[in-house]
DNA sequence: GGCGACAGTTAAGATGCCTTAACTGTCTTG
DNA sequence: CAAGACAGTTAAGGCATCTTAACTGTCGCC
């Protein structure tokens, strides 16, 4: 019931999401989290880590003792890799199948990554991978799909099974023409 | 700089895009958006639609007079019809295309229709257009994706260039296994 | 061994979004 | 037209996340 309220009950919030793959990559990079480097990479203060790092410390996400560096539990190992490879699946669907440059490809995919169900995930891979693959249809699909109208041109009742009173073509592109307007302003 | 903290920052948040849904379904069902129908339709006291509305009302979306109904300003309005078509789209890709279960492709949506960029739902319409079309290419598409393989049961390295160490549709797959547990427990 | 540099923590406060409880306005109805 | 029902508002408070300011711990160096 009432979906759009379990918005705050996923299992990861957009913050704690983001602070687990930032641990893990300096875990990767660095080979230790400090809270400073946390802080530094994530653009915000120290004392916000400290906090959050007792946020996911409750959740079981993290481990950490007084100054000292910060660990992920295999719990939040598994959060930040499935982050993570949602992330990467979306963001190549994006450039790669849909053909999103790659600045908005990677700001979309930062923005929902971590709200992405796996069975979504399963299916952009598959269909990614099977629309980039050597297959004679897939070839024919990227000719065809690059040869396919960008615009409902002939839109009239019934022309087009997907839009319902207004184009929905229509309206999404001026959106876009109000995204830009306000973007330079 | 820093895409992750401008989650906070889009348009409109995750309930605000849901508070202005609410009021133009209303409208559109009932004639009037009153306080108490927007309370009971989102699930939430009345006294949390005051001052939501409050906080519309002061980024010029919605105009209200005391004790009486909500209207939608032409900001409003647009905002309310980006993202039920944002919606819209999402959800037909996911099911249409993707062949998630309506459930699934309903709450992820649900989840994301506010944060998606107009670019990439533009795109999503075009790819859902051609591929569910009798385009001869789209016919194969279909036949031949049916067809293909869910898991990349010949994954060696290099067999797949979209893995990295781990193959991403194993710990994808690892994941809805947990998810499910997590959800029958 | 003590001191300064700097990493880290705590405390207090802001904002967004929600709640309950108590108050106020409006409207129907006898 | 007054009383009660009910819609709507205000006030106060909780939780998450962030900030700044002030405090504390650690460590290298003379």
């Amino acid at each position: 019931m009432d979906v759009w309220k379990r918005f705050g009950e996923k299992e990861v919030s957009h913050s704690m999401a983001h602070y687990l793959q930032t641990v893990a990559t300096l875990k990767r990079e660095k080979g230790h989290a400090r809270v400073g480097d946390i802080a530094d990479m994530l653009g915000v203060s120290k004392s916000g880590v400290t906090s959050m790092i007792r946020s996911l410390h409750v959740r079981g996400l993290v481990s950490h003792e007084k100054y000292g560096c910060v660990e992920l539990t295999p719990g939040g190992q598994l959060l930040a890799e499935r982050t993570e490879s949602s992330r990467r699946v979306l963001t190549m669907f994006l450039t790669d199948i849909l053909g999103i440059s790659g600045k908005v490809a990677e700001e979309d995919a930062c923005m929902i990554e971590h709200l992405v169900s796996p069975e979504v995930s399963v299916e952009l891979l598959r269909i990614t991978s099977f629309l980039r693959s050597e297959h004679p249809v897939a070839k024919q699909f990227r000719e065809a799909y690059q040869a396919s109208p960008r615009n409902c041109s002939d839109h009239a009742p019934g022309a087009c099974d997907l839009c319902g009173a207004t184009c929905l073509r229509e309206s999404l592109v001026r959106e876009i023409g109000d995204f830009a307007v306000k973007v330079q302003s």
